[in-house]
DNA sequence: ACGAGACATTGACGGCTGTCAATATAGAGG
DNA sequence: CCTCTATATTGACAGCCGTCAATGTCTCGT
């Protein structure tokens, strides 16, 4: 959910680099971005989020991310739920077909804090 | 190691905004990077990792972050062991006490494949 | 040499994680 | 309705993770 994201916004758009080495992070801080980090820290995971932010209109289909794989269907699924719970990207159910979408704010939050996002 | 690193560096330098939205990660490059970020995907390890590099002269003796946490020594030491074999961080003894250092090329490295670094 | 302080290692424990096979659900088309 | 296709859920299993108490190792004073 937005929740992680609004903690680090706020105070830190303005300043360029590395929060993470600016000032020490709140133990609340910290609490909430690590289960971001955590839903992306898994390789599957890793190429699913890039295979879905990368893909035609920032959207994928999940028949199209099984084929990258060669795991089966429901660990795929099991991956795409991680990411979604963790608020990386949306669902969206078309007919048959499911959508997922790539939350850029959420990559940006993670990338504010750990690298650096011009905002 | 720096092999993570390697991976990551060369061609995205001159992009800007997230390689994970450009074009899909190799699985090679997922099980590159995905150590890197499991270590840090703790909320130990990142406020760990934050008091390490904003500390000053971007180093910390082992002393001053045992006294930030509510938990054992051992359970520090545990936190920055795996740092310290992510490559997230160097060791450096120096008597009795132990520093350590932010390996801010480590850190550049996750952010340009997450957010975006200028480089 | 000896004691004390700073840090690491070991061993143990409950809890979480990634994976699959089997099964369930839910739309679309006939 | 019935079946097919697309996706999700459940249950099970091995393996990893975070934590602590106990112990080990090193280094500096004395």
């Amino acid at each position: 959910m937005s929740t992680a994201l609004a903690l680090l916004t706020p105070a830190d758009s303005a300043a360029c680099c590395s929060p993470l080495s600016a000032q020490p992070l709140t133990t609340e801080q910290a609490e909430q971005v690590a289960p971001l980090m955590k839903a992306l820290a898994d390789p599957v995971r890793l190429r699913l989020m890039s295979l879905i932010a990368s893909h035609d209109g920032g959207e994928a289909c999940v028949c199209d991310l099984n084929d990258a794989f060669d795991l089966s269907q429901p660990t795929i699924s099991h991956h795409l739920k991680v990411l979604h719970e963790a608020g990386l990207v949306d669902r969206d159910k078309r007919g048959v077909w499911v959508y997922y979408r790539a939350r850029q704010q959420a990559l940006a939050a993670i990338g504010a804090l750990i690298g650096c996002t011009p905002i």
